[in-house]
DNA sequence: CGCCGTTAGTAATACGCGTTACTAACGCGC
DNA sequence: GCGCGTTAGTAACGCGTATTACTAACGGCG
């Protein structure tokens, strides 16, 4: 086995075709704009059948480019496992690159974890930094050297350019949809702790919702979900046990799966007795019991514009500071208008 | 801004300790056995004090190895949409890979494109293939070539190492319960066409147990899912059309939440009227209404011993031509003891 | 019609940077 | 004083790219 052919370079098909290195590197580079065709069709045939693929590492020692960006996941091992829609953003990402003839590298970066050897050694181009950052020293140097970098998610202190959604306002109009259905207590689960700028901003869309809507903030009606289904479970049994309420946003449909259960096993029925709305729009969402309303969150196509506002970086080019994707708020069964009162006392202004 | 400050190279480190190019090489690499400790230490420090990372392009260059190791996903743009263990496994994956000091770079192949620019050009010293392959020469030659591979999933007729779960087995304990809780019409949604090994497998265990259950094989008890969910729901409803069942296998944790949409919109209570049982036990099977009972499939550890094994093959040593990782039952509220008849044929009208 | 400035087309060469033979110097024991 | 092991240095190598250099052909002009 391991025949181990020796690998043809691009001297083999210069000799091959009878011209020189250069020749070869400027016509497989496409950019000889002085090279005729004939000589140019020599040595694509010598190319193809010696079966010739440039050396990366090579090319990348003598241009100084790797021809590969690094995708960085700053977040926990559980908050990845839980992101339903990663996978989607990193298949975006990958589109956007290969279109440039770029590679994406995944590194999964703890916090604490330093992004120098990544860089310093030349290894990627450029970097898409996937995750909450409170306060990133480190990569705030690497995007002051010049390095290219692009935020997915809120770019907070970082002066580089980022991709989100708009999660104040998609929030706000999901909560809208509740209090236009006529809800007027309405809980809320945050996705993530507070430190991170999306559960932050989701959870300020709520309370815009609530002040526009005329109704009053109040933190009882409000839990804290950590990424997880189960989070969720516990948050929803945490608010029935010491509020009520008619409606609930739950700003992640993962965790918005274990609210459900957490209602369901209270007794209640969704949307009858409380209506939930969800955020992302994950795949299953559509074929929760029931269906829920969620705000559609375009994965793939903020993975695509953060590869390719990273490779028209990378280019050089002027790049926006700030990409915002439009969301849409799927409205499904999980929705419907209060319930009249079933004679209780439910708080709150009638 | 961009301070560009020039790289320090393995040459600043070199006179900056006091000694010779190869020396740096030599302990940043850990080889040079003989090089004493004051030297050592010499070059650790000249080395951290001006922050020197080999650049990794050169490195490749010079030893031929890029310290990458590439995961191909094999599979449809809609089915790694909806393969919510993929997270997991690339986390394993990246994993074992770290711990060689290897990175790990993602490959999305479409069926038809060519392995041959990442491999012939040097860019991975390995691949993990993920998802099914037909017939796979390209593959099968250079595996033949003795480049290392590992498949993650049914090798097939493909020479090299594979990393899988048993899925016949554990199909076949999955229906296997359903027998023990007393159903005898039982039937089958698959996963994905049957085209696809991990397909023809689940399917084949179905049978098995059906066979040792004494039970007999009906082809209209069967209907083919597509990796999504609504596929489920689809694939539930022409069930219930042609033909009446106790229990339903789903080969799929996401195609078997469309089935229970679909059996809940016929009016039946699962598992009152229909038990089901999935495969994957992705993580919100759990919160399911009712929550499912499913198979177990280690994502994680398949991806950790996929990365494993390739870190070792790569290394030149000898690895298991086969890992098989055990998976397990989990049960859960959606499988119970079949309803005492109510009353004769029960084919959704009752 | 011959000379010169161009330009097109291609070649020669230097360079990037770490690794790895191979080589040399050094100190020690015998 | 010789041989050996230890320790460090020299030089070559890997392979493409960028830059500079050169050659031949071409057009214009005197």
């Amino acid at each position: 086995m391991a025949k181990q052919r020796p690998r043809p370079t691009s001297a083999d098909v210069a000799s091959r075709a009878g011209v020189s290195r250069t020749t070869v590197s400027l016509v497989l580079n496409e950019r000889g704009g002085s090279i005729p065709e004939p000589t140019r069709r020599r040595v694509y045939d010598a190319a193809r059948a010696l079966g010739y693929h440039p050396h990366h590492s090579a090319r990348g020692l003598a241009g100084g480019r790797t021809q590969t960006i690094a995708l960085v996941l700053r977040q926990s091992a559980e908050q990845v496992a839980e992101d339903a829609l990663l996978t989607e953003t990193l298949r975006g990402i990958a589109g956007a690159a290969r279109a440039a003839d770029l590679r994406v590298l995944i590194e999964p970066l703890m916090p604490g974890e330093a992004y120098s050897d990544l860089v310093r050694s030349g290894r990627a181009d450029g970097l898409v930094v996937s995750g909450p950052l409170f306060d990133d020293p480190e990569l705030r140097d690497l995007v002051g050297d010049g390095f290219p970098v692009v935020i997915q998610g809120n770019a907070a202190d970082v002066a580089a350019p980022s991709v989100d959604v708009d999660n104040v306002t998609s929030a706000r109009t999901a909560v809208e949809h509740l209090i236009d259905l006529g809800h007027r207590r309405i809980a809320c689960i945050t996705n993530a702790p507070l430190v991170y700028t999306a559960a932050a901003d989701r959870l300020e869309g709520y309370r815009e919702a609530l002040l526009i809507g005329g109704l009053t903030y109040d933190e009882a009606l409000v839990a804290e979900g950590t990424y997880d289904a189960a989070s969720g479970h516990r948050a929803a049994a945490r608010l029935l046990a010491s509020t009520d309420f008619t409606a609930l946003f739950v700003a992640s449909d993962v965790v918005a799966l274990g609210a459900m259960r957490g209602l369901r096993e209270a007794g209640l029925v969704i949307p009858r007795d409380v209506s939930v709305v969800g955020f992302d729009d994950i795949a299953l969402a559509e074929h929760f019991d029931p269906p829920l309303t969620s705000v559609r969150v375009p994965a793939r196509a903020i993975g695509e514009a953060a590869g390719r506002v990273l490779v028209d970086r990378i280019a050089g080019q002027v790049v926006p500071v700030r990409t915002i994707l439009p969301t849409e708020l799927v409205i499904r069964e999980s929705t419907a208008t209060p319930a009249k009162r079933r004679g209780g006392a439910e708080g709150g202004t009638h």
